[in-house]
RNA sequence: GGGAGCUUAGCUCAGUUGGUUCAGAGCAUCUGCCUUACAAGCAGAGGGUCACUGGUUCGAGUCCAGUAGUUCCCA
C-alpha cells in the first residue's frame, strides 16, 4: 500500500464537501431532538470572503459541527442582506459602464436590472463559504429581499408606525453626498484629519474697518451663514451684539447674536451659525429664529442659494473661496488643525450635516427590554467586557435615521395625495398601510372622499435601511413575522448562538435584540460571540479600501480549508484581536501565513499519523503488557482531555480548544503513544490494534469541528463504513473522565520525564542513540520502572535496567523528581563539571526550601491558607527535602 | 472632550476564586539527527525585572490607586 507522505488538502475537500451536502447532513427538520441554531451574519449580497468572514464563519461552523455531534439537531441558517447603498452603487456603475443613467429609468426598470445582478453574483460569497466547509443548511438560505422577507419589513414598519415609535420629521442628518442618501448615526466613521482652521472677518455693516473675526474648518458653508454669535459674558464682543456683520463676497447683513453655546475660548469666540450645515448652529438658529440657507445640493456641489461656485463641489470650492476670500482681505491667518471628520461607511465620501426631512424611529422605550436582558446577563455578551460598549449605547440611544434616498430596498409603506403635492412637504398627509389599498381605505376615511382612487396618490419614493430588515433576520428566517406561531418558529427560536464582530454590535445585535423582543417577547439569542478584527502586521484593520487583506481563496487554496481554519483560529481568542501575518506585499512578496502553515503542517501530521497505523497488520489476541500499559494510558489521556474539552467549548474558548488537541494529537498520540506501540515488524495484536483505531476514530471526532474535511477523510478510511456512514454525524462516544485514570497518567507523565530527561543527558553527553547503555534507578518506588520496563528500553535503547540504592561512580547522572538515574560511563566522566551541576542544584533546592520554610513557619500563613495549599507545601518540603540527601550522597560519593 | 480595554519570551497570545517547581504555550531561534509515518519531520536547548511607581495581604502576573504608552468606542 502506498500512500503519499504529503497530505494534499484540495483532492479531499471538494469531495467530502459533496459528500455532506448530497446526504443531507447539514440539513435540519424540526424533531424531537432538542434544537440548536445559529443564524448567520448575513453579509452583504455584493460581498465576496475576507479574513474577517473567514474568522466568523469557521468558528460558527466549529460550535455547530460541534452540536450535531453531541446529537443536537443543528441548525445553521444562511443567507444574505441586500446591502441598500452598496448594492445600489455597484448596479448604478454597472449600468452606467453600459451606457444607461440611472435617471433615465423608472423604478420598476432599475429594480429589474438589479435583481438580475443579484442573481448574477450574488450568490458568490455563500459559495465561497462552502469552500471553507462551512455546514449551512443552504435550503434555508435567506435573502432580506425575499418577498415574505419584503412583507415582514413593511408590516414592522407599520405595525410600529401605528404603535407611534415611527414618526416623519426634518432633522439634521448625516448626508452622504456619495450616495445622495441619509445615513443613520452609526454610519458614520469618525475619523482623525488635519484640516485647516480659518480665521475669516466679517465687516461690521455701517463701517468700513471694523471687522469681526470668526474661526471655521468648512469655509465653503460661510456663504450659508444667517448669524454670528458670541458668549453672552464675553465682555470683547458686548459692543457688537444687536449690530450686523457683512457676510464676505456676498454681502449679505446677519446679526451678531449672544448665546451661550459659545465656547469663549475657541478660536476668536465668535462663531458663525450656519442652520442648514451643522446641527449645533441649528439649534442656535431655532432659538433666534434665524433663517436656514442651504447652500448645497444633494451631490455635494454648492446650490444655488450659496449665490456663488454654483455647482462646484464643495471640496473645490473650499479651495477658492479661501482664495477668493484671501484676495479680497477677509483671510486673518490659516492654521492646521486636526479634528475628527465623519465618512460615509459605505462611499468613505465625507458626511455633511444637512436638515432634511427624514423617516425615525423612536428608540428610548423600545430598547428598554433589550437593555435589560444584557445587564441582566439573560443575553450573555462574550467577553463580557462588551456589557460597557452596550450599555453606553443603550444609555444614550438616539432616534434612528431608517429612510434611504435609494430604489434598492422595501419602499417605505406611505402614500400621499396627488393633491397635496404643492403643499409643503411636512403639511402633507400620511397614509401609512402594508399595501395602496389599505392606506386608500385610510385616505378615503380622513378625506370623507369615498371617490378617491389609487391614482390620486402616491408612494413615498424612499427605501428603508438595511439594518431595518436585518434585525428581524433571527425570526424573520423561520418567518416569524409573515406566518407568526409556526411550527419552525417555535421549535428554533429563540435561536442559541451568535458569533459576529464587535463593529455591529450596535448596527446590528442591539437592534435585534431589540426587535427580538417586541415581536417575538422572548430573545433572539443566549449568546453573543465577538470576535476580534483582523489586523495586518501594521497593526491595521484589514479592509478592502486599504487592500491589505489577502484573497481567502487563494490563501484555502495554499494551505487547505483546514490549515486556514486552524491558522486563523490558533491565536484568536474571544473578542481579542487577530494580527495576521501574511505579507503586506502579497504582489510583491508572495502570499504566505506561518499561522496557516501551523495548520497545514498539522494536518499533515494527523495524515502521516494514518499512514503509519495503515502499515500495521493485526495479529494475535493477547495484548502484549507494552500495548496494554500504552493503551490504557492513551485511554485516560483522551478521557481527560475530552472533559477539558467539553469545558473549553463551555466558556467559547475556542483557540484554547484547539491548541488543546493540538498537543493532543502531536504530542501524546503520536509522539508518545504511536511510539510505544509501533510494532518492531509490522503486526501488533488484534486488540490492540482495534484499540488504537478506536483511539484514532476519538481524537478525530474531538478535532472534527475545527478540521471537517481531513478528519472527515482518514475515519472513512480508518475503518470499513457503511454507506451513508460520516464522522460529520459520529456521536462522540468518548467516556467522561472519572478521574479513574489520574494514577495512569501519573505514572506514564514519570516515564516520559524520565525518557527525556536521559535523552537529553545522552546528548549531553554525546551518547549516540544507537549505543546502547546500562541504566541504574535509585528510587524508593522501583515497581513503577520495573512495569515499565520494555517501553524505557524501547525508547533508550538499553541494554540493561538495574536498581542501586547508592550513587554509582564515574557514572553520569540525572534527577527526575525524587528518582536519581546513573549511566556508568568508566573513565569519561568529568568529575569536577558533576560536582558542579550537584552543587548548582544543590544551592537551588536550598533556596527553594528556604521559600517553603518561610511559609509553613508562618503562622499566619497556616491558620488562614487553604488546608489543601498548606498540604502541598509540606509535600513540597519533604520531596526537597529527600532530594536534597540525594544530591547531597552523590556529591560525597564523588569524592 | 467623555468612556472602555490592553501592556507577560524575538513574534502572536494563555495565565480562571490571589497559593503547587508559576512565570507558561505555539511560532521563531540555536544544537544534534535523512532513527523504516511524517524534513510540512524527530530529539534536545536557550530565552522574560509579568510597562512603571506605590498600596492591600502571611503571600500579587493576578486585587486597589496613580503614571506612561497603545488600541477601540462615543461626541
Amino acid at each position: 500500500m502506498s500512500i503519499s507522505t504529503k497530505y494534499n488538502p484540495a483532492e479531499i475537500e471538494g469531495k467530502w464537501y459533496q459528500f455532506w451536502e448530497e446526504n443531507g447532513f447539514f440539513k435540519s427538520v424540526p424533531d424531537d431532538r432538542e434544537p440548536y441554531t445559529i443564524v448567520i451574519p448575513p453579509p452583504n449580497v455584493t460581498g465576496i470572503l475576507h479574513m474577517g468572514h473567514i474568522l466568523n464563519n469557521t468558528i460558527q461552523d466549529i460550535l455547530i459541527r460541534r452540536k450535531r455531534m453531541e446529537g443536537f439537531n443543528a441548525c445553521w441558517v444562511p443567507g444574505t442582506d441586500h446591502a441598500s447603498i452598496a448594492t445600489e452603487a455597484k448596479v448604478v456603475k454597472q449600468l452606467r459602464d453600459q451606457g444607461i443613467k440611472k435617471s433615465d429609468l423608472t423604478r420598476e426598470e432599475f429594480l429589474k436590472h438589479a435583481f438580475a445582478w443579484k442573481d448574477k453574483y450574488g450568490g458568490i460569497i455563500l459559495q465561497q463559504l462552502r469552500k471553507l466547509g462551512c455546514s449551512c443548511d443552504w435550503d434555508r438560505t435567506r435573502f432580506t429581499m425575499d418577498d415574505d422577507y419584503y412583507e415582514s419589513v413593511i408590516r414592522v414598519f407599520c405595525d410600529l408606525y401605528d404603535k407611534g415609535l415611527i414618526y416623519r420629521g426634518i432633522r439634521m442628518v448625516n448626508w452622504d453626498p456619495a450616495g445622495k442618501t441619509a445615513l443613520s448615526d452609526e454610519e458614520v466613521i469618525h475619523r482623525e484629519a488635519v484640516g485647516k482652521l480659518h480665521q475669516v472677518r466679517y465687516l461690521i455693516e455701517g463701517t468700513t474697518d471694523q471687522y469681526v473675526t470668526i474661526a471655521t474648518t468648512r469655509p465653503e458653508t460661510i456663504l450659508g451663514d444667517t448669524a454670528i454669535s458670541v458668549h453672552p459674558n464675553d465682555k470683547r464682543y458686548q459692543h457688537l451684539v444687536g449690530k450686523k456683520a457683512l457676510v464676505p463676497l456676498i454681502n449679505r447683513p446677519i446679526p451678531i447674536i449672544a448665546d451661550d453655546y459659545v465656547t469663549m475660548e475657541f478660536g476668536t469666540g465668535c462663531l458663525k451659525v450656519t442652520p442648514a450645515h451643522d446641527v449645533n448652529d441649528y439649534q442656535i438658529g431655532q432659538r433666534h429664529n434665524l433663517p436656514i440657507i442651504d447652500v448645497l445640493n444633494a451631490d455635494g456641489t454648492m446650490s444655488e442659494a450659496a449665490q456663488l461656485y454654483i455647482g462646484t463641489d464643495r471640496f473645490e470650492c473650499r479651495k477658492l473661496i479661501v482664495k477668493d476670500l484671501e484676495a479680497a482681505g477677509h483671510i486673518v491667518k490659516i492654521e492646521d488643525y486636526p479634528h475628527s471628520v465623519g465618512h460615509s461607511e459605505r462611499t468613505d465620501a465625507v458626511i455633511e450635516p444637512r436638515l432634511s426631512l427624514q423617516w425615525w424611529v423612536s428608540m428610548k422605550t423600545l430598547g428598554e427590554p433589550a437593555y435589560k436582558a444584557v445587564m441582566e446577563d439573560t443575553i450573555n455578551l462574550i467577553p463580557s467586557k462588551f456589557k460597557n460598549t452596550y450599555r453606553h449605547w443603550m444609555e444614550n440611544i438616539k432616534d434612528w435615521c431608517i429612510s434611504r434616498q435609494l430604489w434598492w430596498g422595501q419602499q417605505i409603506p406611505c402614500w400621499y395625495l396627488e393633491s397635496e403635492k404643492e403643499l409643503d412637504e411636512t403639511e402633507r398627509q400620511l397614509f401609512v398601510a402594508p399595501t395602496p389599498e389599505e392606506a386608500l381605505e385610510k385616505a378615503r376615511k380622513a378625506t370623507g372622499n369615498a371617490s378617491l382612487g389609487l391614482s390620486d396618490m402616491y408612494q413615498d419614493a424612499d427605501v428603508l435601511d438595511t439594518w431595518f430588515s436585518s434585525w428581524l433576520w433571527p425570526f424573520q428566517v423561520f418567518k416569524g413575522i409573515t406566518n407568526p406561531g409556526n411550527e419552525e418558529l417555535k421549535y428554533y427560536y429563540p435561536t442559541n448562538d451568535l458569533v459576529t464582530g464587535p463593529d455591529i454590535l450596535f448596527f446590528w445585535v442591539a437592534r435585534m435584540i431589540i426587535a427580538g423582543y417586541e415581536y417575538m417577547g422572548e430573545k433572539p439569542f443566549t449568546n453573543v460571540y465577538l470576535t476580534g478584527l483582523i489586523r495586518d502586521q501594521k497593526g491595521r484593520k484589514m479592509s478592502k479600501s486599504l487592500g491589505n487583506s489577502p484573497d481567502a481563496l487563494d490563501l484555502i487554496a495554499l494551505y487547505g480549508a483546514d490549515g486556514v481554519r486552524v491558522g486563523i483560529l490558533l491565536s484568536s481568542p474571544a473578542g481579542g484581536d487577530l494580527m495576521f501575518d501574511t505579507p503586506l506585499d502579497v504582489e510583491k512578496d508572495g502570499l504566505s501565513s506561518k499561522l496557516c502553515e501551523t495548520g497545514r503542517n498539522f494536518a499533515n501530521k494527523i495524515w502521516n499519523a494514518r499512514n503509519l497505523v495503515s502499515m500495521w497488520t493485526p495479529e494475535g489476541d493477547t495484548m502484549s503488557n507494552l500495548e496494554e500499559r500504552s493503551i490504557a494510558w492513551m485511554q485516560a489521556r483522551v478521557q481527560q482531555a475530552n472533559a477539558e474539552l467539553t469545558q473549553l467549548f463551555e466558556q467559547f474558548r475556542l483557540s484554547e480548544a484547539l491548541m488543546l488537541l493540538y498537543k493532543l494529537i502531536w504530542d501524546d498520540f503520536c509522539s508518545w503513544f504511536l511510539e510505544m506501540l509501533k510494532p518492531r515488524g509490522t503486526s501488533l495484536s488484534v486488540p490492540a490494534y482495534e484499540k488504537a483505531l478506536d483511539l484514532f476514530e476519538q481524537l478525530l471526532q474531538m478535532v472534527h469541528p475545527f478540521m471537517p474535511f481531513i478528519s472527515e477523510e482518514i475515519w472513512q478510511n480508518l475503518r470499513e463504513r457503511k454507506s451513508g456512514e460520516a464522522l460529520i454525524l459520529a456521536r462522540n462516544s468518548i467516556v467522561l473522565n472519572d478521574n479513574a485514570g489520574n494514577e495512569t497518567i501519573a505514572q506514564m507523565g514519570l516515564i516520559h520525564e524520565t525518557i527525556s530527561a536521559i535523552r537529553s543527558l545522552r546528548l549531553e553527553k554525546g551518547i549516540s542513540n544507537k549505543t546502547p547503555i546500562e541504566l541504574f534507578v535509585n528510587t524508593t518506588e522501583p515497581e513503577i520502572f520495573r512495569a515499565n520496563q520494555e517501553i524505557l528500553s524501547k525508547f533508550l535503547n538499553l541494554e540493561s535496567l538495574d536498581f542501586s540504592s547508592e550513587p554509582i561512580s564515574g557514572a553520569a547522572t540525572v534527577r527526575v523528581k525524587t528518582h536519581e538515574f546513573y549511566i556508568p560511563l568508566g573513565d569519561s566522566i568529568d568529575v569536577e563539571a558533576e560536582k558542579a551541576k550537584i552543587r548548582e542544584e544543590i544551592k537551588y533546592l536550598e533556596g527553594f526550601l528556604v521559600s517553603v520554610m518561610r511559609k509553613l513557619d508562618n503562622e499566619k500563613f497556616v491558620a488562614n491558607a487553604a488546608p489543601a495549599v498548606v498540604e502541598n507545601e509540606r509535600q513540597k518540603k519533604a520531596d526537597s527535602e529527600t532530594k536534597l540527601k540525594m544530591l547531597q550522597e552523590n556529591l560525597a560519593s564523588l569524592g
